[in-house]
DNA sequence: CTGTTAGCGCATTCAT
DNA sequence: ATGAATGCGCTAACAG
């Protein structure tokens, strides 16, 4: 009932505040004997050190901020999976924010990102960021890091998108494809430096290096959504000349893209190859071939970023972490 | 770079500080000269206040606490993401922590909620509390709200899980099956109680009223894992009688048995029909029978229900959202 | 309607 | 190694 402060801690082991809270957040100059006894005393009536009034009084707040466009979508949920995973063993909290449509991106990087000391730093899922803006935070002392899309002059967790896209539309041709559909998606602002649009020229370095046309007719925007993707395969199925195999830059697309061949009566993978990408928890069980990317390991290298940048060592370049192509049903080799 | 505080601002407005703090909170007691002034100044100056000082002077966080078990599972990312939406409509910041094992549990449970003024409150989305527990934080002033987990003393926010247990079943039950598997799942604690034990209830009430007999053989546990789901119905299908179907708590359970039945050679659903729970976002793509819950509503209901609680109007009884039932191939009318 | 006075609970100098 | 003093930035009575 009773919040008990640091004070009453004090009171009871017979020192003061400031041994207490030296003491208990183990500090080194404190006897053996005193910690001893504040531990103890503290241990006994139950104290928990007020988050608000320690960020207050110091300048760290233990608390790392991560937002995405859509947390409800498995991508982003398993890399903040792996943020807090390391937030929480670093003793941080997780605060999460949704940033989807533009007007909450200039809200977030107006109003919540530069009340400085409110947290310690913040990770950027897929949140596109001019590079003014990122210098103006980091100017104003927000640490960032970012997750996927790459920003000018932040430090960046991601994959080589452009080459898994190619190692995908290679297995693609190997199996003798010459037609295939791209479900892509929103390109947004630069396309070279966005996600899908880095994941399109791999697509395309991919065909020109096997001295295939790309027939821009193929190239679909399946909106990273699974009705998107239904969408955009049933669209491409039903040209004249449908394309033989289809390159989902996410397996939500792929999935759809599943689905519009199973009513299209299309059978998979004898008369249509699908590969997705993402390595969604649920493509072992489809049978889903797909560019498999460390989601949760995104999150936490991300996460170690911000705090090796809170404790002076901010990382001086990119991490690039390992993808894998993962070959099963959807592309079953041909007979 | 220099964060500029309320004084600044009282300095610049010609004002005290108390009126900037009343002016900017939108209080009554402020003319709406002042107002108007104190706002002009507040933005040109772009002043942001410092959230951890005014929680520390205040009572209220703005901040709402979201604990669940796997923050990566469909189903729990859904949830947050309900929450989310309220929260910060509501002008909260979201919190969120992981609550898996047992150790995790009592670590949140005795030393991150008791934190009174750390959070404006809680959301348990199935996190165990026994009563015990919930008297002991509610009478420290910590307010809670469960999602889906019951317990005595705590407002929830669920679904009929028996009711739609029941439904489920009685589906198969009318496609004449009179075998079927229940692929469920660790049941912790007071099994009657958890959602795994209403929903193992549900389907037992179902099999009792169309006269059959329970056989404890089909009952399983898959973890609630696509990978338990797939071990479970590989079990069950190498019965010498084994079920004609299955019906999966968990919809990752039920994509799990649906890649066992590929893998075994077996027709779904022409050998072997399967209904799963949630309304996983990937069930319509795919195929799959299936309970929907309204798991967005879920989450957001119970934000709101925290919201209520702050600004004293607690609601003094639980909430029961509509499921629904969706009929697809996995239970294809057999011919 | 507005200004003054006190803290909120803790982390930090600076002494000792 | 420890204590006393000061302030983090804001809200909350209490006056006026």
């Amino acid at each position: 009932m009773t919040k008990v402060t640091i004070r009453e801690v004090a009171a009871e082991a017979g020192v003061s505040v400031a041994t207490v809270s030296r003491a208990l957040r183990g500090l080194p100059s404190v006897s053996p004997a005193t910690r001893a006894r504040v531990e103890q005393v503290a241990a006994n009536l139950e104290y928990v050190p007020d988050p608000y009034a320690s960020r207050l009084a110091s300048s760290r707040a233990h608390t790392i901020l991560v937002a995405v466009p859509v947390p409800g979508q498995w991508y982003y949920a398993q890399v903040v999976t792996g943020v807090e995973a390391v937030a929480s063993d670093a003793g941080s909290d997780l605060q999460l924010h949704v940033v989807g449509d533009d007007a909450q991106r200039r809200r977030f990087i107006e109003d919540i990102l530069p009340g400085s000391r409110r947290v310690d730093g913040a990770i950027l899922v897929d949140i596109p960021l001019s590079p003014a803006d990122a210098a103006e935070l980091t100017g104003r002392g927000v640490r960032i890091v970012a997750v996927g899309q790459h920003t000018e002059g932040v430090v960046s967790v991601g994959i080589d998108n452009r080459q898994a896209a190619t190692d995908a539309t290679q297995l693609l041709l190997e199996l003798g494809h010459t037609r295939i559909g791209l479900l892509g998606g929103m390109p947004t602002g630069r396309s070279d430096l966005s996600i899908p649009g880095m994941r399109e020229i791999g697509f395309r370095d991919a065909l020109e290096a096997a001295g295939l046309r790309v027939d821009e007719d193929l190239i679909t925007n399946g909106n990273f959504s699974i009705d998107g993707g239904d969408d955009a395969a049933t669209h491409l199925l039903s040209l004249r000349e449908p394309p033989t195999a289809l390159f989902a830059l996410s397996d939500e697309m792929a999935v759809g893209a599943m689905g519009a061949a199973r009513r299209l009566g299309i059978d998979v993978p004898g008369q249509l190859c699908i590969v997705g990408f993402d390595g969604h928890e649920f493509s072992g069980a489809i049978g889903l071939t797909t560019v498999r990317q460390p989601v949760v390991e995104l999150g936490a290298s991300a996460a170690q970023a911000l705090l090796d940048a809170v404790n002076g060592k901010p990382w001086n370049e990119d991490k690039v972490l390992a993808h894998e192509l993962v070959e099963r049903d959807t592309t079953g080799r041909r007979g």
